[in-house]
DNA sequence: TATTGTTATACTCTATAACTATA
DNA sequence: TATAGTTATAGAGTATAACAATA
């Protein structure tokens, strides 16, 4: 079971039958290639969840943090920053004065749209060797697994 | 690492069409689950990757860094620890002086051993929608992208 | 001159708790 | 009394660079 390690191949030891430490493994690298691809835009994985999240529902920051595992107070920064830069407002909820909805600008959606073109590039690429039926496949089971989990 | 999320569920959002997404997703819970299940032993994701890499190969603190893409001074850290802990010690390469040839101790061999138990479950749980058959398309799949990755 | 491992330091990220305003 | 959001602060985690020993 001693193969050589080869540049982004899954490295040889004994972890290498698990498929947690394989999915684990994949998800970082994804992420990874994802955050490279958006720096220019001066966005991270995390920021791009959010703007992504944010553009169908109003949803309040409570919301966001639950979606994501984040912590509230992470979120009040990252909707700071997005503010300042006229990508995200905030608008006092009518029925709950004191939550949030949260709603894109145009800016934020013109950013939007050119993160997620490049996020389908790398998912692409990243998925390269499934050919279309595993790839349905593959999306068929992470559903099942995350509806379970 | 954030606080454990109750709902587990997929966010009902943009990147819910995202293969890449829930990719990330999935692997970002099981490492959750993962660390959860080896607090008790006082290992973190990390830790016990690199006690299970160090099992099977001597291996420098080097290639332990390249493995895992970890900085080669978090290494150092993490090693000085388990040598602390009595896990795992630090012989000089007999052929390349500046490197350590890093080994098990029959303790280390013992907190591995539990710790692989403790994760077989949680994996286990966590791919509980899968039979046997998509379990193993599943785990072929992965290794087809990282492979490739 | 390059590489392995180490130390020191600065920086970023995250967690915790206290606070406000609303409910 | 509880919840949404905010602020301040401390702690953990991470990155950077400089260094010693060895190649």
């Amino acid at each position: 079971m001693a193969r050589p390690t080869t540049a982004g191949a899954p490295p040889a030891h004994l972890l290498d039958n698990r498929t947690g430490y394989l999915l684990h493994r994949a998800g970082f690298l994804i992420l990874q290639r994802v955050e490279q691809a958006l720096e220019p835009l001066r966005l991270t994985g995390r920021t791009f969840f959010v703007l992504a999240a944010v553009r169908n529902h109003a949803l309040s920051q409570q919301e966001v943090s639950q979606l994501f595992t984040l912590d509230p107070t992470t979120v009040v920064t990252i909707i700071d920053d997005f503010e300042e830069a006229g990508f995200v407002t905030r608008r006092r909820n009518a029925a709950d004065r004191r939550r949030y909805d949260l709603a894109l600008t145009p800016d934020g959606e013109k950013v939007l749209r050119e993160a997620m073109k490049r996020t389908d590039q790398v998912e692409n690429a990243f998925l390269g060797t499934l050919d279309d039926k595993d790839r349905a496949e593959f999306r068929r089971m992470l559903l099942s697994i995350l509806g379970d989990a």
